[in-house]
DNA sequence: GTAGTTAGTAAGTACATGCTAACTATGGTT
DNA sequence: AACCATAGTTAGCATGTACTTACTAACTAC
């Protein structure tokens, strides 16, 4: 009656269900009978693959956190200027969130982080990998004489992110009525204005229109 | 045995007790049995105040609606810059969120969101109204030429917004081990300066130091 | 083809949690 | 001082959910 397949298969099966649930369940609502149902099994049967649910969570940190590695790597290659590859390591991280909603739902659930410290420093020490990142290609641009020299790259960095998150959040509650990644690139390319060493474009002392 | 109170300061404790603890617990974790221990009373004697434990929660977005209008309206007061009213606006938001750090993780939780469109709807309400409030400011300050001509409004208040949210959930998910309107303020001035006409601070265009 | 391993199932346990029902006792009003 | 509206209690129900146990059937090695 059952099909039977690998260990292997069905763990990265149950590790995408869990992803697709988190986002249409949020985290915390997210039960074994439902990852069980959406991927065809008993819930006893989730147990058979992950020993607790917390190692499940472990898991599913685990694919997001090699998902976005994987991403910022592939954002980086190239010969393309520092500014560039800022744009670039934003664009990615947009449209990982729009392909994977669930990453800013688990990433910023309080309830996962109380309850799962393991969790909570995990995805802390993603956050903060993703700003060094940011923080030196920050500091490269400068070095190019592409960003104002005044820059801190920690503070760029941050104001960076959280434009993400900001963008993020507001899509979230917003049920996503609007493109993430256009309205991402026009946020990014105002911030990015902002620290441009020449100053605003021409004609920016006094209003525009 | 038990001290009766009246119901008004009943709830109120209630109240207060449930923002504290969707603090420490995260707000899905928030049981009705945790808010009786930390109120001194038995569990169903919430029920006496708050026939469901949804009531509960709306009565709390309530409390949260009226506690960031109050500060929003304090932080307007006065003659100052529309700049430094901006200032005023999130250093508000920042002592609110210090003071109440609840507020973000009940404004941003997936799972009550879900959960209750009631409560999904209010803060997108309250948020949306955040935003229109710092927009004015920003349009207000550019027509008086303290800010970029070219600046879009709607824009640039998202970025602030941004910067508030990507430093809280910063602030969350480090364990708080930073100054919340220190850190933000900073950030703020360095966001600001990238909204400035006369652009960036002089000898800026190569490495300060 | 038989034996051993392992993915899967059925049935059920333990416990947490929102909520109800029926009763009790406090304290302001008369 | 008696009254009584109501804040509060005790006991319990219903449901949801992580996890267990004992068994079955599929795959694999010899």
């Amino acid at each position: 009656m059952h099909t039977r397949k690998s260990a292997e298969t069905r763990k990265s099966e149950i590790i995408n269900a869990a992803l697709r649930l988190a986002d249409k369940l949020g985290p915390e609502r997210l039960t074994t009978e439902a990852i069980a149902d959406a991927v065809g099994l008993t819930q006893p049967g989730i147990f058979r693959h992950f020993p607790t649910k917390q190692d499940l969570w472990e898991a599913v940190a685990a694919r997001v956190g090699t998902m976005m590695e994987a991403r910022w790597a592939k954002a980086q290659g190239g010969d393309a200027s520092a500014t560039d590859r800022i744009r670039a390591l934003i664009g990615a991280q947009l449209r990982l969130i729009q392909s994977t909603p669930a990453i800013p739902a688990i990433l910023f659930s309080r309830e996962l982080h109380t309850k799962n410290e393991g969790l909570r420093s995990a995805f802390f020490g993603l956050m903060s990998r993703f700003h060094r990142l940011l923080a030196e290609l920050v500091a490269q641009a400068r070095e190019a004489g592409e960003l104002r020299g005044d820059l801190d790259p920690d503070d760029a960095a941050y104001l960076i992110i959280g434009l993400v998150q900001g963008l993020a959040v507001r899509w979230s509650i917003s049920n996503r009525n609007f493109d993430l990644t256009e309205e991402g690139n026009r946020l990014l390319e105002l911030q990015l204005s902002g620290f441009d060493p020449a100053g605003p474009p021409v004609g920016a002392g006094r209003r525009a229109s």
